[in-house]
DNA sequence: TCTGGGGTCCTAGGACCC
DNA sequence: TCTGGGGTCCTAGGACCC
């Protein structure tokens, strides 16, 4: 049996723990730069029309006229809370796949099977105990069944947030609660596809021939079929695979002009994902840079472009990287349009220890402990306090907007909690 | 005025190899 | 008229997830 362990409003909780003072009242989480309502408590949830990912600024009047608090998004907490989670996670189960920053499957094939309703309650109990996180349990033979179960868990008010899907009736009643557009996987496009030709529910959707599933959904489609019959298809993944691509893309504050801006927005970016590629000892083999202006604005003049560069020799080295990104940058843009967003990714990732030179170049070791250096350094001092001086220092002109960002309360000795006497 | 960001997997088709 | 058979690698585009 497998467990699916998913915090509630995860965001909205995360501030909520530091704030006690706004519990009962409707709070909400907004993306980056502020943009749009990201994560809602139960109690903005409760408040009519708070679509997710809805801009912020069509819906403001009605947040104000309700008082719904405003947070800006604070990944560092969330990162650091989620963290928490899992840890504790690891203390029921010895293989846990971690699957989001909310969520995580944890394998129970060691659990008996009329033990398992107490124990999903013991977990969520102890979650909440240790971090003051609400979170809902499903249980069921395979990952697609325990999301069916744990929704479940929280749309069914007697099953007080944990529901085991254990026996073959269980799975029946269960596919036929769930309409076929809430079946992780099938997404809006597939469910107009089967809702055409008759399928209403998940029970539904069960009963199709898998060969129509598997022409019309590929396999994905087809493990989602089997899964939900109760064969276990999806491979339980206890370490984390290395990533393909590292990218990063951020709208900026403002809109922005004048090549050197973007270049040092461009060249901060580099910086980052040069970091994650270090973290995980890998290098990259090309890159591809993107930029674009607004294009849900109806005045201005619109343009995009991207482009991938290849590099001479795989590399993690941030000076590289950021020399070929802005070269790539400068094929690519033009001149009197109001750009909005550039964004980098790195492409061709490949193990650091399978690097190989060329006729022209050898790999070399002598930046490795200068980057090494600086690496500790920020890991000590805050993200990129040291950092190459082609990332110049106009961050102001570009940056995200986050009025509403709460203290960095569990990774910053000085944004830390402070309790005061009355 | 203001509209998110970071990913994965699959398939088809093209280019190329022997 | 008839035009092989077995592959790999790459890219673009579609669909989906949180």
């Amino acid at each position: 049996m497998i467990a699916l362990v998913d915090c509630n409003s995860f965001y909205a909780s995360c501030e909520l723990v530091f704030r006690p003072d706004l519990i009962g009242r409707p709070v909400v989480v907004l993306s980056n730069n502020d943009g749009c309502v990201i994560a809602a408590n139960k109690e903005a949830k409760a408040l009519a029309d708070i679509p997710m990912f809805q801009p912020v600024f069509k819906i403001k009047k009605e947040l104000i006229a309700n008082k719904v608090v405003f947070f800006s998004s604070n990944y560092t907490l969330y990162g650091e809370m989620s963290q928490r989670v899992v840890n504790i996670l690891k203390t029921f189960s010895s293989k846990v796949e971690v699957y989001s920053i909310d969520e995580s499957f944890i394998d129970l094939s060691t659990v008996p099977h009329e033990e398992l309703e107490t124990f999903g309650h013991q977990i969520k109990n102890t979650i909440y105990r240790l971090t003051g996180l609400p979170v809902g349990v499903g249980i069921a033979k395979t990952k697609v069944l325990s999301k069916l179960a744990n929704k479940m868990s929280k749309k069914i008010p007697n099953k007080n947030h944990v529901c085991v899907i254990n026996s073959d009736d269980d799975r029946v009643e269960a596919l036929k609660w769930s309409p076929v557009t809430s079946i992780w996987g099938i997404g809006k496009k597939h469910s107009e596809r089967v809702i055409a030709i008759g399928v209403a529910t998940a029970y539904d959707f069960t009963q199709l021939p898998l060969a129509w599933v598997r022409k019309e959904m590929t396999v994905v489609g087809e493990c989602i079929w089997r899964e939900l019959r109760g064969e276990s298809v999806m491979e339980f993944i206890t370490e984390p695979k290395k990533k393909k691509a590292i990218g990063t893309a951020k709208s900026f504050g403002k809109k922005l002009e004048s090549l050197d801006i973007i270049e040092e927005a461009c060249s901060y970016y580099v910086g980052e994902v040069a970091e994650v590629l270090r973290t995980q000892n890998s290098c990259a083999s090309a890159i591809h840079v993107f930029l674009v202006t607004n294009f849900f604005s109806m005045r201005d003049k619109q343009y995009s472009n991207s482009i991938t560069v290849k590099l001479a020799m795989p590399t993690n080295d941030t000076f590289v990287l950021v020399t070929e990104a802005k070269k790539a940058l400068h094929l690519i843009y033009k001149e009197g349009y109001k750009y909005k967003k550039v964004g980098v990714n790195l492409l061709g990732i490949t193990p650091e220890e399978y690097v190989q030179g060329n006729l022209f170049k050898i790999p070399t070791e002598s930046k490795k402990a200068l980057t090494k250096v600086v690496d500790e350094l920020n890991v000590k001092f805050g993200k990129l306090k040291v950092s190459s001086a082609l990332v110049g220092t106009r961050v102001k002109e570009w940056e995200l907007i986050k009025e509403e960002r709460s203290p960095r309360y569990t990774t910053q000795w000085k944004e830390i909690l402070t309790l005061k006497d009355k």
